[in-house]
DNA sequence: TGCATCAGCTTGTACCAACAAGTTGAGCAA
DNA sequence: TTGCTCAACTTGTTGGTACAAGCTGATGCA
């Protein structure tokens, strides 16, 4: 009923990889070394299933692994694209600077300088402290804590998601975080205004692949990790904010100046 | 010569998803709820493709889905062990802190103070000096650098490649750094005993997923990204050095205290 | 006891076949 | 010209089979 064909035993050198891994490499060569320029098309799987003898499963398997490692995306009728990347630098060392004055929120200042459009979603609602940010917060998890939540975007493309927690406390100084709708001139400078004054902040960062759910609001496909960015914001007394903001990975890095730069072009002031 | 199977339309419901994707999805619930604990073993792929009625190669997709989100790894032989991470925090605001005293190299000093076994390989050669760091250096890109390189590992567990490039001008006035083997008080302190002292820093952190090479340094599987770390080191005047470190992404997270921190618990002086 | 072997499990690689579903452009009809 | 249909491409999903290769514990021989 089923037929096994006479299989070859090849061994020309050593090989010894896979062929699936084989395909893989060789393609990847070829896109490193400009063959395929980033932004254009690989050939299909068939005409690739021809180039290396081998079936379309195996070329699919490697295919698969480039996809992984994010240097190729697919589209179902269109065939597999080089991917190409431009990154957006975020100066999180500046951003959101203490003593440097600025118009409306620091995220839009920040886009908007740099010559692109942002926009974005906006949410507010109570929500029980989850565990991650309670402990940061130093209130007890599932406690009340104002919840302001921001999915964002640059020319249309998404960009991050940024979920700022708030604790129950603040809002007897500031009740305006628990409105819905935008604060103007920014929270940290709303809250400053009412003597709430974050005279420093704590910053963590972390990477991982998305999970399903970033993985849609980011619309990032496979092989591309995102950036896990928290920063715990602190007045004199205690910490009054914690930030978690997700990046995809391929867009995006972050800087920070730490000492004095003044041998750099830029002033980081 | 091939017999298709009559194809059963289930439809219960509205699924919609296909079936490798509601292996994955059901598999992932159980390994969050904790059916399946870190560290833990799935069922064989024999016992899953009875269990969802799928045939193995649907069950792989579903698994190979899972992989390449770090969710779980595989070996021949072995089975789908739940990964499990252990991260380790580097507080790059406090590394080479330049006021703080210090024994030996900053790496060793913040492991050991983890109450982990740090050990490392390396390497020192004069190298062209790539784009990407002659760029940092501003230096002529091809021009002469000294690369001093480190593979670190903690418990024996590889951790993160570290290549640092000095200018040539550099070597006048520290000619040692182009000596093989170790600066036992460290190169920062090193060169500011020198007279070349490290006034700032301009750090830079990426995410994508390794390269093959770097997959095999740091002995990482599919679907576990890489955190790249730059660091710029200035004097008054110029650039003295760039130091670019990737970690596996799984087990590191990254730090910065900015800005007064009284309000948390130990200090960050 | 000690050690080598092997059966029986596991995943890895490679192939075949069929059909579903998304995209595009050619070509025809209004 | 405009707009629709459809053929011909593309990748996506799912099934099947066979064998290679790694791991483990049981078995049996020396």
């Amino acid at each position: 009923m089923y037929q096994q064909v006479a299989r070859v035993r090849h061994d020309e050198g050593m090989s010894k990889q896979p062929k699936y891994r084989q395909v893989a490499d060789a393609l990847r060569r070829e896109i490193d070394n400009g063959t395929y320029p980033p932004g254009s098309r690989l050939p299909s799987e068939s005409e690739l299933s021809a180039r290396f003898d081998a079936s379309r499963n195996t070329v699919r398997s490697g295919l698969g692994l480039l996809v992984s490692q994010g240097l190729i995306s697919s589209s179902q009728g269109l065939g597999y694209e080089v991917a190409k990347h431009e990154v957006f630098e975020l100066n999180a060392s500046r951003f959101e600077n203490l003593t440097f004055p600025q118009n409306g929120d620091a995220y839009s200042t920040d886009v908007t300088n740099a010559g692109r459009r942002p926009s974005q979603t906006f949410r507010v609602e109570l929500q029980p402290a989850p565990a991650y940010q309670a402990e940061r917060l130093r209130v007890d998890a599932g406690s009340t804590t104002v919840l302001r939540f921001c999915h964002r975007f640059v020319d249309d493309v998404p960009w991050s998601t940024q979920a700022t927690h708030y604790p129950e406390w603040l809002l007897q100084q500031g009740p305006r975080l628990a409105e819905p709708g935008d604060i103007a001139e920014g929270t940290t400078r709303y809250l400053a205004s009412l003597g709430v004054e974050q005279i420093g902040y704590f910053d963590e960062i972390a990477t991982r692949m998305p999970t399903p759910e970033e993985a849609r609001l980011l619309e990032v496909g496979a092989g591309v990790p995102v950036l896990l960015w928290t920063r715990t914001g602190y007045s004199k007394d205690r910490p009054i904010r914690c930030t978690v903001t997700t990046f995809r990975g391929d867009l995006n890095r972050m800087n920070y100046e730490i000492g004095n730069l003044s041998a750099r072009g830029e002033e980081p002031q």
